[in-house]
DNA sequence: CGCCTTTGACCGGCGC
DNA sequence: GCGCCGGTCAAAGGCG
């Protein structure tokens, strides 16, 4: 269980449109069953899509306000307000982004600690990795937006309720929302792991709640939430059916508290803010696949921000061992700190 | 005993 | 209005 070899990869990067609910299954699997090799960018058909700027760094536009039509800009996918968009099939209008950052990397690594309560399979196999944002407005766009409305009358509807008959709700699950609680979607955020295991650990505690059988594929997803209190990040497993030694997964939300992970180690890693969505940080990936991302396409600007990638990067491995690789070790702790001498 | 997973039921949104 | 579907709840049971 410990000590095993674990392969990063590296390949393309992709992004989708997404239409639907983070619908893995749907486009996620047209795109792992595409997957190119070069080092451009495409889309679902495989155009070209141009390269992001050199300036920012995927955290860069993580963090920067949650913005993640930033992140889409920044991929040239015109990412369009809610109000430019009619609706899309009747419907919410998203996007989906996803990021197929495969690294190529050997490490060593013990798996295990990582808080897990005990029970959080080890990660025996991470591997791939692939992000994808959802733009903050999401649901929001569309679905959202008619939800903001129905909230109000909601609302309304509901004091006048109570104020006629106490509100008693015998069904089961009908926990009455309280005012302005209402369905609210955090950013999400997904990407993808090779992985023998489905919950892969991440340093922090999760409590599953949930498991859903996947449309058109037999592998089913699962939900779990931090057990931290007041901490509401919320993620969710899956294996895509197309290739099923990979295992995407979804955080949504921000972690209000630092990984216990990290903690517990209480190394001089820098616990990172709370207001960066610790399921973001994949500066490292993502760095690495930059440069591809540029080569013989898009020139590096001389005055890059340092920040974002480097004109020479070392190995993989020497890559990820990056003093700030902090802002990895949410997405990878395991693999880090495991390898810190 | 505390914490976790499992699992069937339920809720709410959406398309037809 | 109805059915489908994704997401969530919570009781029950397992485990260390």
């Amino acid at each position: 269980m410990s000590g095993e070899n674990r392969e990063l990869y590296h390949h393309g990067h992709h992004f989708l449109r997404d239409r639907g609910d983070l619908p893995f299954h749907d486009d996620l699997s047209s795109f792992l069953s595409q997957r190119p090799s070069g080092a451009t960018l495409h889309d679902l058909q495989g155009h070209d899509l141009q390269a992001p700027s050199p300036y920012m760094s995927f955290t860069d536009y993580l963090h920067g306000s949650s913005d993640y039509g930033l992140l889409a800009k920044a991929f040239d996918m015109s990412y369009p307000s809610p109000e430019l968009l009619g609706p899309r099939d009747g419907g919410a209008v998203k996007q989906e982004l996803v990021v197929d950052t495969n690294i190529t990397a050997n490490l060593n690594v013990s798996t295990g600690g990582g808080g897990g309560g005990g029970t959080t399979p080890a990660t025996p196999n991470s591997s791939v990795s692939s992000s994808s944002t959802e733009a903050q407005g999401e649901e929001d766009s569309g679905r959202w937006k008619k939800d903001q409305q129905k909230v109000q009358e909601e609302e309304e509807k509901q004091q006048i309720k109570e104020g006629e008959d106490g509100g008693d709700k015998t069904k089961k699950v009908n926990k009455p929302r309280k005012r302005g609680e209402k369905r609210q979607r955090a950013p999400r955020f997904a990407f993808m792991t090779r992985s023998e295991v489905d919950h892969l650990e991440d340093g922090y505690r999760w409590r599953k709640y949930g498991q859903k059988a996947v449309k058109n594929s037999p592998y089913p997803r699962s939900y779990y939430r931090c057990t931290t209190q007041k901490c509401s990040v919320k993620k969710r497993v899956e294996r895509s059916y197309q290739d099923p030694t990979i295992v995407i997964t979804t955080y949504e939300g921000q972690h209000t508290h630092q990984s216990p992970a990290t903690i517990r180690g209480s190394t001089h890693i820098l616990a990172p803010p709370p207001t960066v969505p610790t399921s973001f940080r994949q500066d490292l990936l993502i760095h690495h696949q930059m440069p591809q991302l540029n080569a013989g396409s898009q020139q590096m600007q001389g005055d890059a921000n340092p920040n974002v990638y480097l004109p020479t990067l070392p190995t993989p491995l020497q890559q990820l061992q990056f003093p700030d690789y902090g802002l990895l070790q949410d997405i990878v702790p395991s693999f880090i700190h495991n390898k810190q001498p």
